[in-house]
DNA sequence: CCTACCGATCGGTAGG
DNA sequence: CCTACCGATCGGTAGG
C-alpha cells in the first residue's frame, strides 16, 4: 500500500478515502480485469459462426485484451487466490463464467460434429484455460508476434494438434 | 516461518539453526520439486522410442510425479517468482532444464517427420509447459482420473487436436 | 533447541 | 487529503 500511495502521489492513509481495504482493491482489480476478457469474447460465441472460426475468434479477442493490459491480467489470473473466503468465491464466479465461454465453444463444435467427441471434453477446456493463463507469463507486447499470430497458432495447435492440420 | 515451526514442532528461531534463510528455504523447495520432475523425465527422452510414444510416457512421468507431491508442486511452480535477483535465476535455469526436455521431444517428432512441422515451435513447449504448470492446480490425487489417464487425455489432445486423432 | 528480543514493515484509523 | 499514530506481524539474532 505504501508504494500504490506512492504511484498515485498521496500519503498511505489517504488511499483509504478511495477504497476501502486492501482486499477489497484486489477484488476489484480481479473483477474488471476478467470482465474484460468476457466482454470481448462473448459477442464471438454469439456469433454464427463455424466452431472452429469461433474458437479463432475468441483467441483472438483474448490475446488483444492480453495484449492491452498485460499487468493486470497477471494479477487478474494468479493473485485471485490470495482473497478471503468471503471474496475469493465472488472472483471464482467471475473466472467460471470466462471458463464456461470456451465451454460453449467446444461443446458445440462437438455437438455439431465439427470436433471429434472426447471422453474428457472438461479436460479440453482446462488446456485451453491453462494456455491461455500461462501465456500471460510469456507473452509480451513488444515481441516479434501479433496477438493474432499467437492466437492462430494456439488455435492450430488445438485444434491441429501435432501431427494434422 | 511462525507457522511453519509450529508444524515442526520448535520455536520460530530455532528454525535457523536448520536453515539460513526464509529464501535459501524457499529455493531448495523449489529446485528439488523441478529436479525430482526432471529425474522421471529424463529417461523417457533418452530412450528409443517414436515421439508420440516418448510424449506418452513424458507426459505419464510428469503426472505420477505430481500426484505424489502436489503441494510442492504449487510452491515449485509459482513461488519460485517471489524468490530475489540473487536466487531468481537459480530456480529459473533448473526450469529451463524441464522446459528443454519437452523441446528436444518435440524437435526430435518435427526433425523425424513424425509431427508435422511447425513455425512458431517453440510455442508448442509453451503451451505444453503451460497444461502442465495448469495442471498443477485443477489436478487432485483422490479424483476419479488416474495420473495416467489425465496424462493420456493431455496427450490425446496435444497430438491429435480437437479435429484429428 | 530455548528465551528473549530487535528493528522494520504491515494494513489501517482518528482527527482535522 | 494530511499528520500522527496504532497494534500486529514479520524475518531474524544474541546468548545460553
Amino acid at each position: 500500500m505504501r508504494d500504490l500511495s506512492e504511484a498515485v502521489g498521496i500519503r498511505p492513509g489517504s488511499l483509504y478515502s478511495h477504497i476501502s481495504s486492501k482486499e477489497h482493491l484486489l477484488l476489484g482489480i480481479v473483477e474488471t480485469g476478467i470482465t474484460s476478457f468476457i466482454d470481448a469474447i462473448r459477442p464471438v460465441v454469439d456469433e454464427d459462426l463455424p466452431a472452429e472460426e469461433k474458437l479463432r475468434e475468441a483467441l483472438r479477442a483474448h490475446m488483444r485484451v492480453l495484449d492491452g493490459q498485460v499487468e493486470q491480467t497477471r494479477v487478474t489470473f494468479h493473485q485471485w487466490q490470495y482473497l478471503g473466503p468471503v471474496n475469493r468465491p465472488k472472483a471464482l464466479a467471475v473466472r467460471e463464467e470466462w471458463e464456461s465461454l470456451f465451454t460453449r465453444i467446444v461443446a458445440d463444435g462437438i455437438a455439431s460434429g465439427e470436433f471429434r467427441p472426447r471422453e474428457h471434453f472438461r479436460l479440453t477446456v482446462l488446456m485451453i484455460a491453462g494456455i491461455l493463463g500461462s501465456a500471460t507469463e510469456w507473452y509480451r507486447p513488444s515481441g516479434r508476434s501479433s496477438p493474432e499470430e499467437i492466437a492462430d497458432a494456439i488455435h492450430d495447435q488445438i485444434v491441429g494438434g501435432l501431427t494434422s492440420g
